[in-house]
DNA sequence: GTGGTCTAGACCACC
DNA sequence: GTGGTCTAGACCACG
């Protein structure tokens, strides 16, 4: 599952993060499940052609967040997540995202008409 | 006009930034028309009680992106802009966002129903 | 003659730089003969839609440089040139573009063959 | 290959702008390649003895101009260069010191004989 | 180690 | 008065 995990060279956004959004959501979404084993640090570097530092702070964030759990010489595994926890988290980049677009139509004037039809070209673009 | 930009002291977002969308909008929008005077560098600093250098760096990356033009000894203007242009800078940031908020939501598997509440959602908290 | 002075707005080059290349020019070509009396500050500033501050930096700096001549309560007139200095004088910001042009080619690794060719359309575009 | 970048203390012309120009030349001409890092901004700065806020700017404008890339905690990098993009910016500064040429020429009443001759004499003290 | 942001302050050039 | 350049230095973020 965790293979589906992508880096965009071009992205301004730091390397850490467009993995740790992505490793997040497979996991608030369920997608990932609880006790799932990760793959070690050495890997999933060599996989994503990054930095084992880039991997390991991605790791230590999401054990910050109560989101992974690391066994010390065994692995890093799924933690188990309080079920309204996950389902507070998995909605609140979507809705931060969505916070951004209004504000940022606001800003130009852009009528709710107008904006509603771009919301549903980007819905169209990214496929039903 | 250009008394309605703001700055959050508390985001993360750079100062430059957070000037640069607004002035830009302002601009893209219509709501400051070509030629019209901006503030100089050292009363909008004192203004958003911030540095002439930042302030002076937004001028800058506005004047590459066509945006300002600045005449030494006299200040900084509205340039003239290309109708398409403007027209096509308006709205790239609100489509820019709702692309986000879409990849987020696919990335969570949160459903078109589901995604189009959160967008009304949003909608309504920023009033209509 | 001195009616031919244009003004570029959209040029970064200084105001006061541009109006005294062009009024030097006239002087050392000859085009402006010794003794013609030159317009009024207040005309001339009214006339390119300049500032009268700009226009007396240009007085002032021909003046030091021995090409005009300021009469109290009279006015300013073309000074008398030595003749060397005037054929000095005449060439010296052609041969200054010049050298700028053959030092940008070699920048760019351009043949001779290929900045000749450039050469030649330049002169075309500015009708023989 | 940017070992050859040289300051002219002397110069009128900005620091950043001297530094610029060559950087650009060596991109544009293909002796820096698409890929290849540049020094840090704290080495190339210790290198030309200037501030590394002046190299920053310079990266920065580059950057702007979509000529180099740089990553935060990386590098900075010669960026993918479209190459109809590269060809134009390659000679702009030649044709643009060439119009230069012509237009004095013309103020000053110079004729294309002389000119031309102007012309080979600049190209013969730059070493053919 | 790298680049990114922001600061204060000086000095110059232009109008 | 305006903007333009350059400085030194601090602190943060990224890999």
């Amino acid at each position: 599952m965790w293979r589906t995990i992508q880096i965009n060279e071009q992205s301004a956004e730091p390397l850490y993060h467009q993995i740790e959004v992505q490793l997040r959501a497979l996991i608030v979404s369920g997608q990932l499940e609880e006790g799932a084993l990760l793959p070690s640090i050495r890997e999933f570097a060599q996989q994503l052609k990054c930095s084992v530092i880039t991997i390991r702070r991605v790791y230590q964030d999401l054990e910050a967040q109560g989101l992974l759990r690391t066994k010390q010489g065994t692995g890093t595994f799924v933690a188990k997540v309080d079920a309204s926890d996950r389902d507070r988290q998995r909605l609140v980049n979507v809705i931060q995202a969505l916070e951004e677009a209004v504000a940022a139509a606001r800003r130009v004037q852009c009528s709710d008409e107008e904006l509603e039809q771009l919301f549903r070209d980007a819905l169209r673009r990214h496929g039903d």
